[in-house]
DNA sequence: AAATTCATGTTGCTGTTGACAACATAGAGC
DNA sequence: GCTCTATGTTGTCAACAGCAACATGAATTT
């Protein structure tokens, strides 16, 4: 079949994967991951309602490829605060905990994504491992922290619990909506940089 | 129509609605707020599948419901802590805040409800009001525990925030399967009371 | 005791969705 | 120019949420 008109939309869309993806994450962000449908999108985008199956097979794939590409920006960022070479192992391990929480502040669909065990479930090896590198890479700057004399008599494993436990809260009140609302009180990025203040320049 | 054999099954089931959310209960835990479907638990339990609706108008009721039922468990261990007239504030505030953690372990389904935003967004004032009374409950207790002398010299809001991210992650790390997949290390029960007590007995 | 009311359950329907299969189009590479 | 292949379309199915009309039987009223 001939085109209709002149200005109708050509057959291949051109840029699907990425209008996917960048529709998904405003909806994830003004409704929520349930009301991410990849029907709705299709719709809205203009495509048929098989076409984002070309790009994602499923929807969890779409959500988990949103996922990953968030958990990728956010190695990426801790590389380049650690790349620089004046910072103390001290430093570095202050920086790459406050860059956790600035993450989830700038990607609050990816965070919210990661936190979501429904997402996550379906989440290729990859996904995983990529996380679980994060995790090893924040639990060796703690190491290399305390052989320069941070609370080196501590356990490590218990600093990494007390750590990543402050950074996911810390992550969840300055990003989740419900906390914000549930919550008595404003949460400022001062007052973020405070709490992890205390808890880093104390012993 | 008359009953065909004796021991068929009763027009009416009789509790259907501790049955539904029971069965949703043991689904949550194992397969995630996702797998929850009205319909599914209508053909296990053996109702027709618009029997759930008599008791929870929508899927959303279902999940509202057992999260605030969560709430309420909260709530009420919150108060048994703290009805002890032998504790200190201080006590009372490390009571209650290892009790959050406590509760998650316990009820990691309801736990996984109150932090899905899909769940939530649907949850009405009441539920809400319930999650707010506890928050302003524990902030009157760091009041309290500052009155006698602990951290005296900190905002309240900042002791909070820093309370409740703490205890927020310990929660999650406590009972959300992915964190316990991707981090490493085992999180016993005895390192997240030594990690409350260096939170607590510090200043 | 008989009648009525009403909470609870059933059957049947609609619209939406994810997923799949068969087919259409057009651009890339030979 | 021809073919291959990535990408998009149409058509279909099963599961689901939600709604309406009807059925049942236990509790309440008369």
């Amino acid at each position: 079949m001939s085109r209709a008109a002149q200005d109708s939309a050509p057959y291949h869309h051109g840029d699907l994967r990425r209008t996917l993806i960048d529709r998904a994450l405003a909806v994830i962000v003004a409704d929520g991951v349930e009301a991410v449908s990849l029907r709705a999108l299709a719709r809205d985008i203009g495509v048929s309602h098989a076409a984002p199956m070309r790009h994602f097979p499923t929807r969890s794939a779409l959500l988990a490829a949103i996922a990953k590409s968030g958990i990728t920006a956010l190695l990426e960022s801790a590389g380049k605060r650690l790349a620089d070479p004046d910072l103390s192992s001290f430093q570095k391990l202050r920086s790459m905990t406050e860059g956790y929480v600035d993450w989830a502040a700038a990607y609050p669909a990816q965070h919210m994504l990661i936190r979501n065990q429904d997402v996550m479930r379906h989440a290729d090896r990859e996904l995983l491992e990529e996380a679980s590198a994060y995790a090893r890479l924040h639990e060796e700057l703690i190491r290399q922290a305390q052989a320069d004399g941070w609370r080196s008599e501590q356990e490590t494993h218990e600093v990494f619990v007390e750590i990543t436990a402050l950074t996911a809260g810390l992550a969840l009140l300055a990003s989740d909506p419900i906390y914000r609302t549930v919550l008595p009180g404003e949460l400022s990025t001062e007052e973020i940089s405070t709490v992890l203040d205390r808890f880093f320049l104390r012993g």
